[in-house]
Order: structure tokens, then sequence, then C-alpha cells
DNA sequence: CGGCTGACGTAAC
DNA sequence: TGTTACGCCAGCC
């Protein structure tokens, strides 16, 4: 594989990883592509991601599992439909039980 | 080349 | 416990 990915492809590459009924986090992502401190880059990413089809954006959340970037869906609730839709309980725009639904890239 | 922005994160109050 | 301020890094004007 190339790895002549750029940071964005990068980030892409991860979300796809993201398994259906889990989630992760800007700052995870980040941190596994050796950018601890650009989780603001991956979000912004993560704004071209929602384009791609292949990118579930709505399965990456901030470090608190509260929806912050629903707003770029389209809809306010289509990212969270989209969760409950995988079996997430959302509830005050933040995703309960969240750290048993947060998943690492590392494997 | 310089400055602004942003789907975050952490620290301080 | 909730809110505010700042830093960080990549992309864009």
């Amino acid at each position: 594989m190339s790895q002549q990915h750029d940071f964005f492809e990068r980030v892409y590459e991860v979300v796809r990883k993201v398994p259906y009924g889990k989630v992760t986090t800007y700052g995870t992502i980040a941190r596994f592509l050796g950018a601890a401190r650009s989780a603001r880059t991956v979000g912004y990413a993560m704004n071209a991601a929602h384009a791609l089809e292949d990118v579930p954006a709505h399965r990456v959340v901030n470090r608190n599992g509260m929806l912050t970037g629903k707003h770029h869906f389209g809809g306010i609730n289509t990212m969270q439909q989209l969760l409950e839709a995988e079996g997430h309980i959302i509830i005050g725009d933040k995703i309960q039980d969240f750290d048993s639904v947060l998943w690492s890239p590392n494997e």
C-alpha cells in the first residue's frame, strides 16, 4: 500500500476501519496518525470526509462522545439518526455508554 | 508569505 | 460542575 496518502486520506482510512456499532474520537485518530495535537485538523479533514460515502463520519465524535459535528451532515438529526440506527443511544447530543462503544484504530 | 479558520483537547477559573 | 481561554496543526484566501 502506498504511504503517499495525504493527512486527510490517512484520516479517512482510519474512519473507514471503524466497525459497525462502534465509534471513535478525533483525538484518538490524531494520536494514531502521530499528530496527537492535530485533533482539530482531523476534525477539519472530516469536514471534507462527509462528502465521501466511504467514510462513516457519523462514527467520529469528540472526546466526550458528543455529536459536535452533527450540523455538518446537512440535517441536525442526521448524525444522531445514523448512530441510533447502529444501536447507539443518543441523549442530549451525547452518546450514552460511550466508553463501551469506543473503538481504537489499533485493531 | 502572512493571517484566519476549524466536526478538538486540556487547563484554568 | 459548567464555562472560558489558549494552544496546535493543516488547509485555504
